[in-house]
DNA sequence: TGCGCAAGACCGACCGGTTGGTCTGTTCTA
DNA sequence: TAGAACAGACCAACCGGTCGGTCTTGCGCA
């Protein structure tokens, strides 16, 4: 005989949920990532979850609001650490050092939402698929912000088109969903120092380069001719 | 009443195939684009082409197949060219860049191709899967190659790991598929050249910059102060 | 040139399994 | 004891795939 749980509990952003429910969108985000949304079934998710149709439509209105759900968590988290940078540094080159390092981190931590999220984006529901678009419009419009700004400062060369450099290093950095482990070779670290010193370098004026050179990695002393 | 379309004709490969073939792939191509491979039915297709269920199951033993040509079409090109610019050049600063170009100039031949292929590539079922797979790892042993080449040279900075790197070429192209349009501000041509100059100024040493200049964006004058 | 015919191309009604979602009833908590 | 939390049998719609049949074409043969 099972014993439910009942005990409300609070998630990370404050508000009330119950364990089910979190356990819920947990289970279904590891099925979802292997097998895509449309692979997976409510019974798939009630079963590995341990509970009903019942205790599952409960808590959604339908398999739709969960996939919203988790596409919502990993974008407002995105979103609120790029806020931060903007307010806490106040030269561009910072600011795009601090985004992309907070981006790339992202992955460690939410890297079976951002899969989903990229998977299956395209079967959210118009309702549903609004409110995210809005969020990851405001996302891009901060590196175009930052990389506008870094060119009239001099410290971004401007003959690189701000839309077309924004993308690249959103599809960089993006991608790294496709390929991440925890268990792998590089830490999240030392894969955000990388991404962050060749987009530096790609980008900063010669300048800019010099002034800014603890962002970037070490040289190691080249030798003559090997 | 309907004429049948009898006519074999021959694809880009030279391969025997017949108009309906054709286009019930291209139609399915943009539905699949635009509604995802799970969002489209058989009934749809076949709607959309003019033809009939029976139609359809005549060249294609399941739906899976059909998902499974388009991503053979777009995935056998790419790999086509990187073979020849790995042939053709003869330095991997050249051959690099010369995979670049290439790999980015395919989103505007392949966009739809492409974009099914990386929103559904979960949902191919193994016996297909297997194909493609190899494909896809041959292009990234490709890219890894040059750049293992490249650092052994000396024309590619040597604290940059390798794999990272290639991913974040991988990536930053690759995202490509979910902004590009034809009818857009910039031509695909001048994409490609962005994307070389911020991988080539982020990856090369100092000298080769100064030896492949020709590869990379004009600097315009630097103004003092401005 | 015309005829007969086999084989490929295509049609579309139908089927069986699946799936998201519902509904009634039961258990737990405050 | 009210109402929230959950259980699980049930259902209607849908969807990939089948199958018997029809139409068209190309070819051997006279």
């Amino acid at each position: 005989m099972k014993i439910y749980d009942k005990i409300l509990t609070k998630n990370g952003k404050g508000e009330i949920t119950s364990e089910l429910k979190e356990k819920i969108i947990e289970t279904s985000l590891k099925l979802f990532e292997k097998h895509g949304f449309h692979g997976v079934t409510v019974k798939d998710i009630v079963e590995a979850c341990g509970t009903s149709k019942g205790g599952f439509y409960h808590h959604f209105q339908s398999k739709d609001e969960l996939l919203y759900v988790i596409h919502d968590k990993f974008i407002s988290y995105v979103l609120t650490r790029a806020f931060e940078a903007k307010d806490t540094y106040d030269t561009p080159t910072l600011q795009l050092y601090a985004i992309i390092q907070s981006f790339v981190k992202v992955f460690d931590l939410y890297k079976p939402h951002i899969s989903v999220f990229y998977q299956e984006s395209l079967y959210l529901k118009p309702q549903f698929d609004h409110l995210i678009k809005k969020k990851r419009d405001q996302y891009k419009k901060i590196i175009f912000d930052v990389i506008n700004e870094g060119q009239q400062k001099g410290e971004f060369r401007k003959e690189l088109a701000p839309e077309i450099t924004g993308m690249s290093i959103l599809g960089m950095v993006n991608w790294t969903h496709k390929w991440y482990r925890r268990d792998g070779e590089k830490t999240i670290e030392e894969i955000a120092a990388i991404f962050s010193d060749i987009i530096l370098n790609g980008i900063l004026t010669d300048a800019a380069i010099d002034q800014y050179q603890q962002l970037l990695l070490e040289k190691p002393a080249m030798k003559p001719n090997f």
